[in-house]
Order: structure tokens, then C-alpha cells, then sequence
DNA sequence: AAATCTAGTTCTATTTTAGAACCAGATTTG
DNA sequence: CAAATCTGGTTCTAAAATAGAACTAGATTT
């Protein structure tokens, strides 16, 4: 065999981003990040992921620029995992995943998280894409052009 | 060991999504569908995919009911696989991720693919997350309200 | 200073992945 | 209609990733 192949190169935006958190722990990492999970131990803990795993998930996320590394900031000489401003543009991508897992994944009746605006605990509004004019488009409105080749 | 972690009775929706699209491929033969893909070949020349690797995540991806299959469209006695509702329910996932790619993972002056309005090609707008009221969230002004226990 | 906690690393068994080789049935070509 | 080729797989193997247990060093608490 090789490697695992790489999606680093890709044309396709898509393909790129999957290429760095598309694995099984990345997200839920990232989730919990967002929730305010800071330190190694909340992490390993509240996803009940070997350490291990969650040891090269931290490393590879740090080296990719989605979390970065600070001082703990109880004053231990620990460390904390925080999500850098490009791992915070992941947000929309996990609150997409949310509402698709919301809307398919669960019985009648069966109690799921919300997400909720902090200012007063609505539920958010559903996502759904734009034209630029504001128009409301379905998945068949729109399509995909390719990149031109790089013209030098 | 044993096996892989299942997440499908999580209790965090975003935690579903994964168990069912959070592998290395699944989004990307998803993403694939939406763009007309529908053969065996065409989604395996089109990504590179090993050929087993493929057949069980398309088996996969119809046993939890995001693709199915029907007879080709073109009279032969192959098959095709198509996206259903569910599996269509993937697209803003799908734009979201496409939209961090873009503006996080591509160096200045590097082209890739963009989304368009079918309509007129324009670019489509970006996405955002809006309270019940309509204002824009930024990610700190949200919070995830945990499940209630099930009161029986 | 002993005990415990934190954040790992290391080790092993199992599973997954990539890719090549093979195959049967469908389709096209001669 | 027979041979060649195409389609959509399955099977096999080697390499890599994963899960989990055991171990560890340094920090913190008792």
C-alpha cells in the first residue's frame, strides 16, 4: 500500500477541509472546543476517547492551525487547547452537521442538545443558503465551477 | 480492542452526523452526488477511491438511507446510486465545510472550485447563523442546552 | 514526603485502508 | 454470434490507524 492518501491539494474546497478534520475525533474535538473544553483530561474524558487517539488528534489539530496551545488559565503549569480563529470558522460547518443529525438521526420523541441564542434561549434559526441577491437556494439551484487553470 | 466507537446513540445530534457521514470518503462521495455523480465508475475514477473501499461505503451510505440505489437512467442493467432526502439534507454541511476550505486552506492567488447560482453563475451568498429575530450569530453568542432526561 | 492527579507515551491486538489481482455478467465490436 | 471489452464488484495482502491497557514524569494536593 502507501499512505493514506492526501486531500491537501485539492482543487476542491471540500476536499481540503476533509484532508484536516475530516476523521472520526477531529469534529467532536472541535465541538467541544466550542463548548469551552479547554484541557486534556475534559477532552479525554467527556468524549471517552483514548488518550492516545486524542494525544495525535491535539498535535495534528495544533499543526494544522485549528487549535493552538496556551499557559492554563487557572495558573497550573498545565496547559489548555484553544481554538484559533481558524478553527473557530468551523462553526457553521458543525452547526450544518447539527441541524442535518436534528432533523434525521433521531425518533419521534427522542430528547436531543439544542443549540440556543445565549441572549435568550431561542432555539437559532435553521441555516439556508443565499443567492446573492438573497434569494433562498436549493441544492438544485446552484452548481459547482471548476477552478481555472492557473494562468501563471 | 474492540470495535470502533459507535456514536449513534449520542445524545449530541452533531455526534449522529458523524457516526454516519464522519469518515474520510462519505462526504466526499456525498458531496460527488450532488454534482450528478451516479455511477460505480464515475465516483470511483472521480475520486481515486480503491475499489472495495468504495462498494462498502456505498453500501454503507445506503443502509442508512442517504443514498439508494435505482436502475440506470440510461436503459442498461447497471445501477445507479442517488442521493435521498436524507442524503440531500447533507448539502449545507456540505457548503459550509466548503466555505471554510476556501478561506482558510488556499494560498493567496490559488484558484479552486467555487459554488454559483445556476441561475446567473454568481457566487452564492454566505452562509450565517441568525437568531429567531433574524440578528447574526457569532459562535460565542450561542450555547448548546443538553437534553432533557427523558421523562418517560 | 506521600499520595494523587495531569498529561501524556508506549505497547499490543484488532480493525481499517489501499491497492492489486481476480471474476462474472453486461455490453460492444468484428 | 463469438471475441473483446467494460462495469461493478469481491478477494487477497501489506501497511497504517485505532482502542485500550499499562506505564511514567512532573505538578499538585494532602
Amino acid at each position: 500500500m502507501v499512505k493514506r492518501i492526501s486531500l491537501s491539494e485539492a482543487d476542491c474546497p471540500v476536499a481540503r477541509a476533509l484532508d484536516v478534520i475530516g476523521d472520526w475525533w477531529s469534529l467532536l474535538i472541535i465541538r467541544d472546543a466550542f463548548e469551552g473544553v479547554r484541557r486534556f483530561s475534559e477532552f479525554q474524558t467527556g468524549l471517552g476517547i483514548a488518550k492516545g487517539m486524542l494525544s495525535t488528534r491535539l498535535r495534528d489539530l495544533a499543526e494544522r492551525g485549528v487549535l493552538e496551545t496556551a499557559p492554563a488559565s487557572d495558573g497550573s503549569a498545565y496547559k489548555e487547547y484553544i481554538l484559533t480563529e481558524r478553527g473557530r470558522g468551523l462553526f457553521l460547518a458543525i452547526v450544518a452537521l447539527r441541524q442535518w443529525g436534528e432533523d434525521h438521526l433521531y425518533r419521534a420523541g427522542e430528547r436531543h442538545s439544542v443549540l440556543v441564542d445565549r441572549a435568550n434561549g431561542d432555539l437559532v434559526a435553521r441555516l439556508e443558503l443565499q443567492a446573492s441577491d438573497g434569494r433562498v437556494l436549493a441544492w438544485n439551484e446552484t452548481q459547482v465551477r471548476k477552478a481555472e487553470a492557473e494562468s501563471g
